[in-house]
DNA sequence: CAGCCATATGCAACTTTTTGCATAAATAGA
DNA sequence: TCTATTTATGCAAAAAGTTGCATATGGCTG
């Protein structure tokens, strides 16, 4: 739908290579954005095409050439128009759910198992989303100022992981009384 | 991803038409599945043609007939082999939280709109949602008994719409001290 | 009585995402 | 030293999802 606005949104803060922004996607917006490398290769391929890209090429000895892309007048535009669109709702779609609904159909020490496998990963996620806000917190004002709207998607990330952790402890108190 | 697996365990539950099951994601699964009808209908042919549903057509007058599915063997057992298998972390994609991580690029009363516009939808949802739960906690022990699951996946629901809501409060009150 | 919404299904074109493959060197760990 | 990971890029095919269109009736609202 939007990875272009997301690239497009990244690439406005400073301009990166298509490895870069894995990585920031990875790190910055992990919890609101996901993307692979094949589709963000495929991605800033089309935006240079369509001119909201401009492009410069770093030599590299070994490794392929680094890419670094920026935006042009036009990609710039195309950011402001997007984000004067109004954003329509968020599509959930969740496996672990549907896999929960028709639990009746499995073994409650399969569901216990799924459930513990994601809560691992949902707290490794929290204690890295922590860790970034207090770095932010530790920031001088004008920083914190300069990174004011990062930090509110940050603290989405934060709500909406700790609310999935409170959410797992129902489920397994709800399964253990079983 | 898996809307085909979406699809099965609604129909293990109850047969339905492609009908039956767009209110059914609307009303049951609104929280964790979306689909438009395009897209069922065309999952239904495809599990039709794999032998995963049976197809029972009900006449009607001056409607189009009504096509009844049902799990097959085969769709039983497809359903049980995707149920064993280990769910992926959910991938989110949010727009809304892109826009506001763009937000030094945009008018503050543009955002206030915007998260505004998404507070009202959440909040409609979360009365939705409360009002299923009064519904299945007046339920006899047995029917409780049987919906438990389901029940759990409303109940992510719930605490999901909450953190979102909690969440937008932050934001309402970060923007108006700024 | 005109227009919209719910019922009920579907095709076709397009866009987006996933999956599998391919290359190639540096670096870190067992 | 062998192996895995990180760095760095990309193509191609398939699957999944979106958007626009098409049909047809009954009921409700302005």
């Amino acid at each position: 739908m939007s990875l272009k606005h997301a690239i497009l949104v990244l690439l406005e803060t400073e301009p990166g290579s298509g490895y870069d922004l894995l990585k920031r996607f990875r790190e910055h917006m992990g919890y609101f954005w996901n993307a692979s490398h094949q589709q963000i290769y495929q991605q800033l391929k089309w935006m240079h095409e369509a001119g909201w890209l401009a492009l410069r090429t770093e030599p590299q000895q070994g490794k392929p050439d680094r890419k670094v892309y920026e935006l042009t007048l036009a990609g710039h535009d195309a950011l402001l128009d997007w984000l004067a669109e109004t954003s329509k709702p968020q599509k959930v779609n969740d496996s672990l759910l549907v896999r929960l609904y028709g639990g009746h159909l499995r073994e409650a020490d399969a569901i216990r198992a799924d459930i513990a496998h994601h809560r691992k990963l949902y707290e490794q996620n929290r204690a890295a989303l922590l860790s970034i806000e207090q770095h932010y917190l530790a920031l001088p004002e004008t920083e914190r100022q300069r990174y004011r709207f990062p930090y509110l998607t940050l603290r989405r990330g934060i709500l909406s992981v700790q609310a999935w952790l409170d959410w797992a402890d129902e489920v397994d108190a709800f399964l253990n009384h079983q």
